[in-house]
DNA sequence: CGGTCTTGTAACATACTCGTCATATTCAGT
DNA sequence: ACTGAATATGACGAGTATGTTACAAGACCG
């Protein structure tokens, strides 16, 4: 199974912003794909689930707006965090997009910097096992820009599947997830596994990690969490 | 294919700030091309690639800003660093330039110090493997003016491909690339290759490297990277 | 115009990972 | 303690990723 790069997808009719922004991600290290209108939209994400999504308001075939609610109402998607970009500046039209569920919002005309920042400030909220800082938890530690885990700076052995499952758990440490919670965020939402599979992994990840594997918790009935207590 | 001497180019009408430029640059050890319009700017595109470019905002056929934003969406050169001049000094202009994409602006008239400054400053910031520092790791140096690797001060042969890719490993250690941004960032963006390729000259470098060789990690399901630990 | 060196690609061998299944063990409620 | 459900564990095979070798095409040099 090739890496899959993180991706943004943007929805957006003009050109001109569709190059500006894709020109920006790619150099922060994000690959892009563009949509020019909400059906196109739609399919993508059909068969790929981009970790962010660019959004603009005024689209030919139908309102972005459209888009986010029907997004927001699909059990699929409705995690996935979604930025809006408008030429629009009113603030009513703002807060109409806040309520729809858009996790933040841009008003054209934007610059790159902003851009970035803000891309990362929500992905260091929403997805925080995808943003570069080294997370901690007890004894261990998950550096996701090296891809290394160590326990009292030991280096540990590990299998990427293994590697992606507690990069997950510790982003979202004292929280439980369900089996099947855990193959939507780690192995993706297309991915089609037993649930058993993450038992397996599950395993393995506490063999790996040795005596810190108490972080490790079971909860009966329903899933797995990370957690020092 | 031949070692290509860092190139400035810069894009300016003025012959008197070209010369004054050119002289400055050449005395810290750029080579510089000049060319005095957009159209020939991206004629000279088309044939050569310079490590960064200086464009004027006022030129005689169409403004820089023009040229930039066609620059930033071609996938060829949207990662080329690109700083303005412009005797413009009012804010908002500048704002539209960084807005374009470029990556720093100076205002006229401008000091050759500072000219100097702000460009180190930038290759820094956007490529450290082409920096003038000497890169060490562990046993290893990697200069970049020279274009020597010695380990413990023994100098290792090594193939230009090699040394390209290892100039640009010891310039972000411990961070995992994957191949295709290797070949991305150490081909170009425009190179068409195969993946694998990355692989053989990882071999090579190893093996050049020879007891240094543990510097270069495998990172399995990834790709690779240069570590110390 | 040979000859040498470099570089990209193809092909193969090997080691390892991962998902699944079968079975053992543990747990909660009665 | 008993029982059914949930979870842990061990083993296995298919598929994948990587290391390595060999080769062809091109660049460079004399």
């Amino acid at each position: 199974m090739p890496v899959i790069e993180p991706t943004i997808l943007i929805v957006e009719d003009e050109l001109a912003i569709v190059e500006l922004v894709s020109f920006s991600l790619k150099g922060a290290g994000w690959s892009v794909d563009a949509v020019h209108n909400t059906a196109d939209a739609w399919t993508y994400l059909q068969n790929k689930r981009p970790q962010l999504m660019l959004l603009d308001w005024m689209l030919p075939d139908q309102s972005g707006l459209k888009l986010l609610s029907r997004i927001r109402s699909d059990r699929n998607f409705n995690t996935l965090p979604v930025i809006m970009l408008t030429a629009k500046s009113m603030e009513e039209d703002k807060v109409a997009g806040l309520d729809q569920g858009a996790d933040d919002y841009i008003t054209k005309p934007f610059s790159p910097r902003e851009l970035t920042a803000r891309i990362k400030a929500l992905i260091r909220r929403k997805m925080p096992e995808h943003a570069e800082l080294a997370m901690k938890a007890g004894p261990l530690t998950v550096d996701p820009v090296s891809c290394r885990v160590t326990i009292e700076d030991e280096l540990v052995e590990i299998g990427h599947a293994e590697f992606k499952l507690l990069r997950f758990l510790i982003a979202h440490p004292e929280r439980v997830f369900t089996r099947g919670q855990l193959l939507d965020k780690v192995w993706g939402d297309h991915a089609v596994l037993e649930e058993r599979t993450v038992d397996v992994h599950i395993l393995r990840l506490r063999k790996a990690l040795g005596r810190a594997d108490f972080l490790i918790k079971t909860v009966r009935s329903v899933g797995y969490m990370l957690s020092e207590k």
